[in-house]
DNA sequence: CTGTTAGCGCATTCAA
DNA sequence: TTGAATGCGCTAACAG
């Protein structure tokens, strides 16, 4: 690998002046520029992005920590992250927290190879988190309970409006019995979606049937098994409230093949509004968040962090119901 | 941030002596050692990593390139990738080469910011990765043709004998009529699929009716829309053969809603053996290909390449015919 | 076992 | 406008 050096060898001029030259700095002249440009060329040189992150202290790149670079993830949010930034000129790199302190993760926090993160991931610890921190490393925690940590920001949904708004749409359109599939049970969104469900009840006197209230890891094929047992069992609700779109489309799925009509029979609303929400039949009622816009703002709030004085903040994103063809009148 | 040397300072020790402290070294005296840590402790001392890589000149990372970071991509291929580094002690950092020259991928390409290069996309010229391989910064292809340069080794799927295997299994069901449907016809993945389809039609003297070849663009709605508009037509084959799993689940929606049966009207096979073709209704019979072999195969490959001279090779990787419920005896 | 020292490749200050 | 020299933070060879 040829160095700067070498390529200042080359053109017969100083390692400060070849440097000058191949960062277009105007204070070198046109001939000696195109005289190192040609040396650049020939040596086939390309800057060492290492030493120059060494000197500058500083790399212009983010780092986007998920818990699994195989997902699955919200893509959308990825999405945001990475125009945003693109657009911003710094570069993005993904890794994932699998793995716990010997995780590509932990390492690149802990050694900062980048200029602020972004952690959508729950296997890393507060702990490790605000040990990385600092005003020159901020960081954005998406989903995950706000710290008080200077340099940290957090972003994430309000879940629990998106829950109660949820339900209060099947209860305006005249359902009593509402089943709830609930994702993993140690999972904070789903646990705040069935808070908001829950409180959309209580206003309304209703009773959540505790045979209603089932499991469904948040995938489809528990979506699919929960409402399959529901309806093994007899009785079944005249409306379902799945806390992700993925359980709901399980559970459609389980419907339709008991020849039980959505909506006619049963109304089913889901959560995430995932891009297939608009592809199923009947269209998907659910809630979205926005997480284009979550991760664009991601982006953005590290960037302000890293480029200027800014005070902390937290933020708390709306959700949206979006009214599709899942869900009807009683 | 705390530096090596203000460890030193105040653990009253040269920096050399930090140094192999806190790298563990045998041969600093467990006094000393435990006064090290004890000053990096408190001064809450953490490794630069960069300065660590200059040094080393090795970072002891992969570098995954995707086209987008925010997917699709296969997900079973890049969990392969990551087990195989993690279990070999490798860091994994994955980047997104959108945005061509200016993209995080071609920065980190040229600025040799990893230790290898694993690229799975297609707005990266050939000439662009030539450029950045060399012996120490080996580079493997996915899907790409395969290229001279010595340090660029190529994975590809046979995705002509997987065609082939597919048609072959419904020529011998007993179909004559069988229709495909492509993804986009610049995707070297669909032609190759594709002639194997044809090879298998033509060895028994079967036509490919130009009406059955249909364009699906690898999405659900393609494969969906594509079947949707053959029903209209009314004539229908006995057979459909789509290019990946989620055109094929496409079809079998449309097929579906036109209360036509899979497989008792008419057969569909897929390609890719994704997550999903385990779930639908009935279960896809479908081509595997061993993605998350191809990931630990190539993370392997990367892996000797830089610690070991291996000699360069190319690698194609065999598919499998997975009969599930999706396509019967005619 | 510990300390001194010399770079890794680059950006940048200071002097010419 | 150019060059010489310094140092970013670390590792490792070498000397003691």
């Amino acid at each position: 690998m040829a160095t700067l050096k070498d390529v200042a060898r080359l053109a017969g001029v100083a390692v400060s002046t070849a440097s000058y030259a191949l960062n277009h700095s105007t204070k070198v002249a046109p001939q000696t520029a195109k005289k190192v440009f040609k040396a650049a060329k020939t040596l086939n040189y390309q800057k060492n992005g290492i030493a120059r992150d060494l000197k500058r202290n500083k790399t212009e790149t983010i780092l986007l920590i998920l818990d699994n670079l195989a997902g699955p993830f919200y893509s959308e949010l990825v999405r945001g992250v990475q125009d945003t930034l693109q657009s911003l000129n710094y570069g993005l790199i993904a890794c994932s927290s699998m793995g716990g302190i010997t995780s590509t993760a932990a390492r690149f926090l802990a050694e900062r190879r980048a200029d602020g993160a972004i952690i959508l991931s729950f296997n890393l610890s507060d702990q490790e988190i605000e040990q990385a921190a600092s005003k020159d490393f901020p960081i954005v925690v998406l989903d995950r309970l706000a710290m008080t940590h200077e340099s940290i920001m957090s972003v994430l949904v309000d879940n629990k409006s998106g829950g109660y708004e949820a339900a209060k749409h099947l209860i305006d359109l005249g359902h009593r019995d509402i089943a709830y599939i609930n994702g993993p049970l140690d999972a904070r969104d789903n646990l705040q979606r069935r808070k908001g469900f829950e409180l959309a009840m209580k206003e309304s006197d209703l009773e959540v049937h505790p045979k209603w209230m089932l499991q469904g890891g948040f995938t489809r094929q528990g979506g699919y098994l929960a409402t399959k047992m529901m309806i093994m069992q007899g009785k079944l609700p005249t409306a379902i409230f799945a806390a992700n779109d993925e359980m709901a489309i399980g559970a459609m799925n389980a419907l339709k093949e008991a020849k039980i009509d959505v909506p006619e029979d049963v109304s089913v609303v889901g959560f995430d509004d995932i891009e297939m929400a608009r592809y199923t039949s009947p269209l998907l009622t659910t809630v979205s968040q926005a997480n284009y816009d979550i991760g664009s703002l991601s982006a953005h709030l590290i960037y302000r962090s890293i480029t200027e004085e800014i005070a902390k903040k937290d933020y708390i994103m709306p959700t949206e119901l979006i009214v599709r063809d899942s869900a009807k009148r009683l």
